[in-house]
DNA sequence: TCTTAGCACTCCCTCGACGAGAGTGCTAAC
DNA sequence: GTTAGCACTCTCGTCGAGGGAGTGCTAAGA
């Protein structure tokens, strides 16, 4: 297994099929080119390389990769002086969008790789105001702000116009019957309230519920990622046939495969590595995602990792993975 | 100039260089292809076309697109049926984010080139309300409103706490001073008020400043893009270059010398076309942009537009750019 | 039993040659 | 002004040869 691991690492940094004449070398065992066949060999029986055609060096397999990964791969910690230095990249940005942006432009720019972070959801979201505003005519600005400052914003257009005081009475009565509770409880009282009194429904009102209700999605539905350096993908000779290329980069701004994928990344809390076709979507055939939770108090918020060929340095990009999705933490957690 | 018209159309559907016999036949003209060359000769003399080595066809230089576009072109105004099928998409979205998308997705859906459009700038943006809501601790969040309901956010740290009553207090105090006054004066105002009174400088009101800057700066500088259809990009062979396409979709990411271009483009106001390095960013350098301004009442908003290589239909291009320009304005108008 | 040297073999890659195909420029004739 | 004819040039695909890298197998050595 050692010669594996070998193998793969030589492989990670050349791109090269590598051959019996310099694993043999690699290995610091002084070993014979013929010995390390040999072993090749009963690599590729176990279906953990295969070479490309007769005479070339050997390439891991998805399986090869997944060994190495969970079993030979030693990670150290990141040095203390390089956390020093990511983490001041995130002293700067105060707000949670651009703390999720810069997250994403570390990871792809420390690696080289594509960088993709979830954004967070927010479980348990709390009403703490909700205000009508008065705009032309029978369109009103419904504000609503929730949990820790988040400003949700709205115009309705109303039946009938509404005079500014009945709209301060009417978000005064909200506000005082809501304030602190979740805004799922909000919803559901809003559609009970509804319902009871349903013969005056009142526009207003309805669309108030409306606008809980996507709140309440977005906010159990994780809805959306940021991604950043897609164009170092470019650089990777393994990727360099357009038409694979096209369907990954129309994957990424489609969005809806990766959410599907970063979704499954979240519920194994932790690192969370897919290797190849692993993940089950072709068009990722030659990539592999790297991936970890971020949490606040063991509530996990999101996702973030990276996505880049099969061939990526693993041992650097593990921890760097890991060391960012604390830092995020962190970082979301004192703001 | 005939010759010249039915070439570049020729080389427009096909992408290879027009040789003297298919351009015989492509003109109509009953021709023998010895005649054609003389006056391909004659073409290339004048620097509007090119061969890429002496037994090739021949290619449209810039000079020539440039000749064809501004002389040789006749424009037909989209079919009715066709302009129905677009404003009917714009029908559904009612928001201006989701115009805008609808506009930069159909931009690209129908040209099967990339599209884009500049977010619509807001000039003279009018001062509606503030709102301040306390947080745990010293943390404030600002809330105002502008214009005809643009809600911008922002959570402030002061020095002190402040009591909820004092917030309340502090927000009628300047909703009622400034409503309906223009931001620019709003800010000025403030900042006049603040270093008058200079001594006891209320961090509150400090901030509260610096957001009213914010949104200021950020009407005047017109200041995103919105981009969709890159991949398409990806089909054309003289964009086949991996370092060509890379740098072209970087130059979309980080958008700050798109937004020049586009920048120029809105002042001449109308249909603008850039073709190849015209643009003057030589990683255009295979690529032309065709933008047109959106306004309303008048008044510029933005502007919008495709960007594909030099060797796109612009007979097709250009109208279809237009009536988007137009239908995106209609809808902002009317929502 | 493990390791190693030797050897024949396979496959890729590069290079040069070659011919086909496409298109040109020029000249001379209509 | 237009055309046919012709020699010329350049690209592109194919083919075959040679080199290089690497393999599998076998037989010998520790």
């Amino acid at each position: 297994m050692h010669f594996l691991k070998a193998l793969i690492e030589r492989y990670i940094r050349d791109g090269q099929p590598v051959g019996s004449r310099t694993l043999a070398k690699d290995t610091g065992l002084d070993l014979s080119p013929a010995t390390v066949r040999n072993v090749m060999a009963d690599l590729e029986d176990l279906g953990l390389v295969v070479s490309p055609h007769t005479s070339a060096g050997r390439v891991p397999t998805v399986l090869g990769y997944r060994l190495f990964v969970d079993s030979l791969l030693t990670i150290r910690p990141l040095d203390e002086r390089d956390v020093d230095a990511l983490r001041s990249e995130f002293a700067g940005s105060s707000d949670s969008a651009t703390l999720i942006e810069t997250a994403s432009r570390m990871l792809s720019g420390v690696t080289h790789l594509a960088g993709v972070v979830m954004l967070p959801r927010h479980e348990r979201e709390v009403f703490r105001q909700i205000e009508f505003l008065p705009l032309s005519g029978t369109k009103v600005l419904a504000i609503l702000v929730t949990g820790e400052g988040e400003v949700h914003n709205r115009i309705i257009v109303t039946e009938r116009a509404y005079s500014p005081s009945q709209l301060i009475r009417a978000s005064n009565f909200l506000t005082e019957l809501f304030t602190g509770r979740d805004m799922r409880e909000v919803r559901q009282r809003l559609v009970d309230d509804l319902q009871r009194t349903h013969r005056h429904v009142d526009q207003l009102m309805l669309r108030a519920v409306e606008m809980a209700q996507r709140v309440v999605a977005a906010a159990e539905h994780k809805d959306d990622y940021l991604m950043s350096g897609q164009t170092n993908l470019m650089e990777f000779n393994e990727l360099t046939s357009m038409d694979r290329l096209k369907a990954l980069f129309q994957a990424f701004t489609e969005k809806r495969e990766i959410l599907h994928l970063l979704d499954r990344c979240i519920e194994a809390d932790g690192i969370q590595i897919f290797i190849g076709d692993e993940s089950g979507y072709e068009l990722l055939g030659d990539c592999s995602l790297v991936t970890a939770t971020y949490r606040v108090e063991d509530e996990v918020l999101g996702v973030l990792g990276v996505i880049g060929p099969t061939r990526m340095d693993y041992q650097r990009v593990i921890p760097v993975v890991d060391v960012t999705a604390r830092l995020l933490a962190a970082a979301l957690r004192q703001q």
